[in-house]
DNA sequence: AATAGTTTTGCAAATGTTTTCATAAATTTG
DNA sequence: CAAATTTATGAAAACATTTGCAAAACTATT
């Protein structure tokens, strides 16, 4: 503080200060294992008098690795991909990198642009969420070194290494365990799916599963609903005040599903009595729910801790290539929002 | 793609390429006007075709804004804060910068440790959550000439600029409606304090409020509950399960309230008739919730963006000073988890 | 006390840009 | 059509570091 004087002290100001040449200075941070004991305790104290922060920028321009890792997600406004990001910041942390986080909104124009300015950024690493994007994102990836990896979904031939969970399985598990009860009359409410394969790929297997069993979902029983609580509560209301009700109602997430659940509530159906209600990500809350909530459950705090120490380790140590794919295994969660359907 | 041939192409790659000088090739991207339009599209040309991505480290040594901002919170795991930070990013990403995260979980020691890491990556700008910090964070900044906000809680002597609600209001606001509706019998939740600012001031003001009105609350309706739906709903069972039950439960934030909720349903306690419970927040889903949920409106989304505003234009108009702190008002919510007090 | 061997430090070049100043090219003017 | 402007480009210095190499300062050995 006391040498507050001129403008931000750099490398030379803290050298001068110590007496020494700024590469001694420069080693001083870099191999102090090489100095003498006494001119790192003079540096030390230039160091503190100066207020010398070190300038990552000026390490960066000689190749030396930025720091940071560019995390590219839809939005954080979804509770679940708010957890992954949380844990995989931990991980990556905890060996030195700061991420650089941006948001898409799942525009995949802008997705580009956004890894265009990581790039010029020169993050040491990319994650982004889900397997589809822009033929040109791939590109772009393809022609740096710098290691990528697709978070939150799995799939074994996936253009990068991919670390989540696999939604086809996703989607059959839910599927097989509504069918399972005895379900004929079911209902679909997901979310819309432009930008958002997840969502796409999971509606396509249930409706799949279903078809399979012989059991098809009538176009007036297929609710696209935005992802919100209270839209899914309106839609839910709506359904389940038609005269021909379903049985089941299976909802792309959570969070629609705890609407479905405030809407049955307020439509006077009792679940699962009179109607079961399913959901997918095992969200915070829904084992608490009343009832609480059958759901598949995507392990968020687990893919996020995985992709972490996987991308942290692909850029230490780079020669040991880009790193494998890894399924985050799924789990059916049976809990007291789903039973057999009413004896008719 | 096609002069994929050598490492990474810098800016003299890309003016060998195009024939002209590397100072014309800055000038293409940093005032193009004052190129004749033939050599701009020869550069153009030449950028395309070396895939040049321009290099932010190189430019900010030379005194050239990085282009990000630090964004430091406690945790994203908290829905409210992953829903300001994406109003925050989304509002400052229009203005061309880009965030570094990072989350201290509580720790105060972490909290200076990742501010250095944001100067050495030469950040424009800092947002820290909440008012109280350790004196060496503001010594830090105090040494640095970057703007900082204090977002989240807003108070008119804070030591740096803030943005966001006067927890004083919004304790009293909670605390004076339980009143207003003739409840005596009152206990509260409140989540642990440890450096923790927000719910401390929120717990003193309501504790107060209730005592300048007479009311005092026994030691055993003084609930400590960590952040979490399912220890809220556990702890709200226990306190409604003794034989003396509060008339009115006062919870530090929405998510604890909502796990009281479930709580009382579990025990066969209606809400309000039997028991009122508010929260603090109006989270997503608060007012979806059967019954709807009484709690003080904390405007997360207006928060986030009011900090991008002012910490954009404090960094991009630095003469204009550090900007002024701003208050964004709470509400009282009014729903239907609260009532007057059974007769007696 | 001189020599050889180590350890510690400094010099200078390099990194990828931007920018000031000077020069060359193009345009206008008389 | 030459001179005077104006416009477009290039050369070189600057920015804050790191690092290979060489010099200097120590230690150990005789």
């Amino acid at each position: 503080m006391s040498d507050n004087k001129s403008k931000k002290a750099d490398i030379v100001t803290v050298a001068k200060s110590a007496r020494v040449s700024p590469s001694t200075v420069s080693r001083y941070f870099n191999h102090p294992e090489l100095l003498k004991p006494a001119t790192r305790k003079r540096i030390d104290s230039a160091v503190r008098r100066t207020g010398y922060i070190r300038n990552r920028a000026a390490q960066t321009i000689h190749g030396i690795r930025s720091g940071t890792i560019g995390v590219l997600i839809p939005t954080l406004d979804h509770a679940i991909f708010a957890e992954v990001v949380q844990a995989f910041s931990e991980t990556v942390a905890a060996q030195g990198f700061t991420i650089l986080l941006a948001s898409h909104g799942y525009d995949l124009q802008r997705e580009y642009a956004i890894l265009r300015k990581f790039l010029e950024h020169r993050v040491d690493g990319v994650v982004l969420t889900g397997l589809d994007h822009d033929e040109a994102v791939f590109q772009l990836l393809d022609s740096q070194e710098i290691p990528c990896i697709l978070m939150w979904n799995y799939a074994a031939n996936s253009r990068y290494p991919s670390i989540g969970a696999d939604n086809e399985q996703v989607g059959r598990l839910i599927a097989e365990h509504v069918l399972s009860l005895g379900h004929r009359k079911i209902a679909c409410m997901f979310p819309p799916t432009t930008g958002n394969d997840r969502a796409n790929a999971r509606r396509e297997i249930v409706l799949h599963t279903l078809k399979a069993a012989g059991v098809d979902v009538p176009e007036k029983w297929m609710l696209t609903t935005v992802y919100s609580i209270s839209e899914s509560k309106q839609d839910a209301k709506r359904l389940f005040s038609q005269t021909d009700r379903p049985t089941a109602l299976i909802c792309g997430n959570d969070i629609l599903a705890t609407g479905a659940l405030y809407g049955a509530a307020a439509s006077g159906l009792s679940v699962p009595d009179d109607v079961t209600v399913v959901g997918i990500g095992d969200f915070k809350g829904s084992s608490d729910i009343e009832p609480s909530l059958t759901t598949v459950r995507l392990p968020a705090r687990r893919i996020g801790f995985e992709t972490g120490q996987a991308l942290a380790s692909a850029i230490i140590n780079p020669e040991a290539g880009p790193g494998k794919s890894l399924h985050c295994t799924p789990e059916l969660t049976c809990r007291h929002s789903s039973g057999p359907p009413r004896k008719t």
